[in-house]
DNA sequence: CGGGTGACAACGT
DNA sequence: AACGTTGCCACCC
């Protein structure tokens, strides 16, 4: 048998994470690393998504930066996919970013006042 | 070995 | 909202 490096278990880790996404939500690249066991390491996801492509098991457009932030250049053609998949799902979008809903108090996250959401 | 880079995050100004 | 800094870690010169 193969030896299964590190890295390829952490890939998994993290496609397991974005794949318990459910449909109309969205994580940041932060929450996911955590969920998949690997806190601090957002990056990582992002490589992980990007090495993975666009494959229909994986539903890498419900990542998302920070506060719902698209992490694509605004305008580009990832950017526009991501955003229409995500309000396909009844996700409402708003420029490059999704809109992260509130809880029923209306208060929003400390990052949301950072960010003038 | 050292430095730059990146689908990031958090904090400060 | 816009930057700058730092922390993080895998990769690539």
């Amino acid at each position: 048998m193969e030896n299964v490096s590190t890295a390829e278990k952490r890939a998994a880790a993290i496609r397991k994470a974005v794949r318990a996404i459910k449909r109309g939500s969205f994580l940041s690249y932060g929450e996911v690393a955590r969920r998949a066991g690997l806190p601090g390491r957002a990056r990582l996801v992002g490589q992980v998504l990007r090495e993975s492509g666009d494959s229909p098991n994986l539903p890498w457009h419900r990542v998302t930066g920070a506060g719902g932030r698209i992490a694509f250049p605004a305008g580009s053609a990832s950017a526009r996919r991501q955003l229409q998949r995500l309000a396909r799902e009844g996700v409402e979008t708003r420029g490059n970013r999704a809109i992260v809903k509130r809880n029923a108090a209306g208060a929003r996250s400390l990052d949301a006042l950072l960010w003038k959401l």
